[in-house]
DNA sequence: CCATTGATCCCCT
DNA sequence: GGGGATCAATGGG
């Protein structure tokens, strides 16, 4: 996108590398089974990624990240989670963008109905496991189309960006991406078996 | 720090 | 075809 994009995103602005579409993706609004939360949080995954689940080629779980952008992958995980991304690029790149957190601004009462009655407000979309869950996402929600469902803010919005969370491979890359200071923002937590972070 | 929990996928037979 | 490590996480100590 040349200029800040505003109203419902096309899926245009998804055809493009997870690494553009994922800060651009910060502030935006996601609504979906009654919930709209803002995107506080994102990261980029694509095929020459080890970090990808896309890195080794399609697979039966890999192929809506194999499809056309402005879709939903919905990947389990951990025996328990769901978490939900943004399928990006050309057909057939195999790249998505995270959903990693986000704030509830809309539907805050179905969202703890799904999360639990004594969750914070903060905490309600505060983790992709968390958000997903917010959203009422699970398997059957993995290749839905999301053209629709994400309005740009038209507000922009202090980013920055640093290595991604919870993976072990290509830890150093800064492919995570967040809004300063934003408290809806989830806490940064290393993969246990991540090479120790490069000095300076 | 650690357990949870089951799908997936590598790699070897 | 199958054993087993791994896992884009969370919640509770």
């Amino acid at each position: 996108m040349s200029e800040s994009p505003t109203g419902l995103l096309p899926r245009a602005f998804f055809a493009r590398d997870s690494v553009e579409v994922a800060p651009d993706l910060l502030g935006c609004k996601v609504t979906a089974n009654g919930v709209t939360v803002r995107v506080t949080e994102v990261e980029a995954y694509r095929e020459d990624d080890p970090a990808s689940h896309s890195f080794r080629g399609p697979t039966k779980r890999t192929a809506v990240m194999f499809g056309p952008a402005g879709f939903l992958y919905v990947y389990f995980t951990y025996g328990m989670h769901f978490c939900a991304n943004l399928v990006c690029g050309e057909n057939g790149a195999g790249a998505a963008v995270l959903l990693r957190a986000g704030e509830v601004v809309s539907g805050v009462e179905t969202a703890r109905k799904r999360r639990g009655p004594k969750i914070a407000e903060r905490d309600l979309a505060r983790g992709p496991a968390r958000l997903a869950q917010a959203m009422g996402w699970d398997r059957d929600d993995d290749g839905r189309d999301m053209i629709g469902a994400v309005e740009a803010s038209g507000t922009p919005v202090a980013a920055l960006a640093g290595p991604r969370t919870g993976i072990s491979k290509a830890a150093d890359v800064a492919w995570r991406f967040w809004i300063a200071g934003d408290r809806f923002v989830s806490p940064y937590k290393r993969h246990p078996k991540a090479p120790a972070e490069a000095a300076e």
